[in-house]
DNA sequence: GATGGTCATAGCCTGATGTTATGGGTTCTA
DNA sequence: TAGAACCCATAACATCAGGCTATGACCATC
C-alpha cells in the first residue's frame, strides 16, 4: 500500500482560506496568521495554480472566496479541529496530565518498593497510569529490550553476570537507586546466634536454604571467598518461607535486608549481619529514549525520592 | 481573534507517523512515502524535539511507537481522511461533477439564449448548478462587479457609454458573443411595407413606439444619423406589446432580430430590414479571474457553441 | 563471525516560503 | 475631482526547512 501524498493540500493553505474566510481580506488573512501581506497573497497564488483552481475572486478592492474557497474553508473547519484535538491530546501528555507508564520489578519489590511508588504517583500525577508486572532481572531486562515496558526495576550482586552496569543492559539507561546489606539468618539456637557479626566462615558446616537462582550464585561465591562450599538442602524464593525454615531449625540462610521488609520475623530465628559483608544493588533500567518520555521521567523522578531507608536501602 | 497556528505539527509529520504505524520501521515508512531512509528519520527527530517528546523507541533494530506515536497515528487517520475529504470535493469541483454557476442575461435573452444554455448544460454537465437572475447590462455589470454573480450576458449598440469594450467593463473579462440587425417593424398598412429595405428618413413623420432606455437611446442615436428627430407616444420593453401595437396602427418601432424569436408577429404588422444599417452586439461578460473556474469555463466554452443563426445571430 | 537489514550522522544543495519595498486599483471624502 | 486610505500584486532578496547521497554503528540471523 502507498500512502497518498497529496502535494498540492498543505496545511498553509487550509489555515490560509480560513483566515481569508474569517476576515474576508488578504491582509486580514495575514495579521491573523501573523504573516505579512505579500507572504500570504504569494501562498494563496502558489495553491491555485496547484490546484489549477481559483480560491479567491479579486472583488472591488477586496477578496472573496469562490465556490472552490467556500468548500475548502468549510473543511478547513474540520481539518484545523481534529489538528487542534491531536495537539491536544499531546500537550495532555507532555503536560503529564495523562499517559501510561508500564513497569516491571523483581518479587521483593512487589511489596515493598511499588506499591509505595505506585502511593506517590497517585498523588502526584493521578492522570498517570501505572501498568506493573512482576518479573526476575533477567526478564525484565528483556522485556525492556523489546518494548514490552518502559521501566525496570531490578537487583544485581557486585561481579554478577547480569549486573546492568556490565554488558547485559548495553543500550539501556542504566542506574543504581539503592544498595542494601545482606544478613544472615541464624536459629535462634544456634551458637553464633549471639554474636554483633557472624563470620561466615563459621557457617561453612551448615545446611543452607537458597534463594532464586541468582541469589544462590552470590551465596556461593561469599562461600567461595570464607573457603568453602556450603552444603543447599533447600530452595525457595519465599522469603516468609525461609525465616520459619529457619526457626524449625532446618537450616541457615542468607538474605538481603528489603527481604525482610514485609515478613514477620519468627521467634527462634535471629538476623546477623556478617562478615565479609556484602551487599545487593538496586537499579532502574529503562529504554535508550524512554527517559524522555514525560509521564517515564516522572515516575523515575519519584522513584528518586523514595525513601527506603525503613527497609535498609541505603542510596548507592 | 487569532488563528493558533500549532507551528509544530506539521502535514508531513503526521503522515510520516501515520507510515510508521503501517509499516512498522523507518525504512519502511520511508518506501511508502517515497522518501529516503534519512529524510524520514531526520524528519522525525525534528518533529520530536519540536514537541520535545519522543514519537518512537528503538527497540532492536526496529523502532516502535510511543504513547504519543500511538495517539498522534489514531489523530492521524482523521486527519488525512478530512485532507482528503477536502481534495475529493475540490477534485470535483475542478473536474466539472459538481459546482454552481451565477448566470445574469438581458431579459430577451431569458426566453431564448438562457433556456438553450441550460439545455446544452444539463446535457453536457450534469453535475454543474447554473443558477440565473435576469438584468439589463448595467445592473448585471454591477453585480458581477460585486461578485453576486460570476458570468453576465450583456448587449450594447454602438457607440454606448455601457459598451463593454470601453470603459465601463474595466477589469472584467468581456468578449462580443453574437451581432444581430436591428429592423423596423411597419403596419402592414405603411406605405413603405413593400419595400425590401425601409429608408428611415422616410418615417420622420411617424410616431415611434421605444423600448428600453437604452434602446430608445439607439433609436435617437439612428434617427439623429437620419436627420430627424422621432415622436415617442410609447415605451415597452415587451416585444410582443410592441407588435401587436404596431398592427394596431399605433405607431413604427425598432427592434433586435432576438426580441422577435419568441414572439409570434401579429397580422398587420410586418419586419423589415432597414437603411442605414445598424446593429446590436451580445456581450459575455466575467468577472477577473472567474474564468479560471472549471465550471465557469465549461459554461463559456457552451456560450461559445451556441448556435443562434435561428434567431438571426451571427457571429461578431 | 559474516551478512543483511535498520537507524543515525555528516555534508551538501535546492527550493519553498518568508521578508521589505514598491506600484496599481478602488473607495471614500473634502 | 483630487487626495487619502486601503488593499492586492509584484519584485528582489534572504533564509532555512527539508530533501539527497554516502557512510558508520548496531542488531539479528545464519
Amino acid at each position: 500500500m502507498t500512502i497518498d501524498l497529496d502535494p498540492q493540500l498543505d496545511l498553509q493553505s487550509i489555515r490560509i482560506v480560513r483566515a481569508i474566510a474569517e476576515s474576508g481580506s488578504i491582509t486580514g488573512a495575514a495579521r491573523l496568521l501573523g504573516y505579512s501581506q505579500p507572504a500570504v497573497s504569494q501562498h494563496l497564488q502558489r495553491t491555485e495554480s496547484r490546484l489549477s483552481l481559483p480560491l479567491v475572486t479579486r472583488v472591488g478592492r477586496s477578496v472573496k472566496l469562490t465556490e472552490a474557497g467556500q468548500v475548502l474553508a468549510r473543511h478547513a473547519i474540520a481539518i484545523t479541529s481534529a489538528l487542534d484535538a491531536a495537539t491536544g491530546d499531546l500537550a495532555d501528555l507532555a503536560g503529564l496530565r495523562t499517559g501510561t507508564v508500564r513497569l516491571a520489578a523483581f518479587p521483593t519489590a512487589s511489596s515493598t518498593i511499588v506499591p509505595r511508588l505506585l502511593a506517590s504517583m497517585a498523588e502526584a500525577h493521578p492522570g498517570i497510569q501505572l501498568s506493573y508486572v512482576e518479573a526476575q532481572p533477567p526478564e525484565a531486562v528483556a522485556l525492556l529490550r523489546e518494548g514490552g515496558i518502559d521501566l525496570a526495576v531490578t537487583f544485581s550482586y557486585p561481579g554478577d553476570r547480569t549486573d546492568p552496569h556490565r554488558d547485559s543492559a548495553n543500550g539501556l539507561n542504566t542506574e543504581t537507586l539503592f544498595t542494601e546489606e545482606m544478613v544472615v539468618v541464624l536459629p535462634a539456637t544456634h551458637p553464633l546466634a549471639n554474636e554483633e557479626v557472624v563470620d561466615v566462615a563459621g557457617l561453612a558446616g551448615e545446611r543452607w536454604i537458597a534463594g532464586c537462582p541468582r541469589c544462590r550464585g552470590h551465596l556461593l561465591a561469599v562461600c567461595e571467598v570464607a573457603g568453602f562450599d556450603p552444603t543447599i538442602t533447600f530452595e525457595t524464593d519465599n522469603a516468609s518461607a525461609v525465616l520459619n525454615m529457619v526457626a524449625s531449625n532446618l537450616g541457615v540462610a542468607m538474605l538481603p535486608r528489603l527481604a525482610l521488609a514485609t515478613a514477620t520475623l519468627p521467634v527462634g530465628a535471629v538476623i546477623r549481619p556478617h562478615t565479609p559483608q556484602s551487599i545487593r544493588s538496586i537499579h532502574l533500567l529503562a529504554g535508550a529514549g524512554t527517559r524522555r518520555v514525560p509521564s517515564v521521567a516522572a515516575t523515575v523522578s519519584l522513584l528518586h525520592k523514595l525513601d527506603g531507608g525503613d527497609w535498609g536501602l541505603v542510596a548507592p
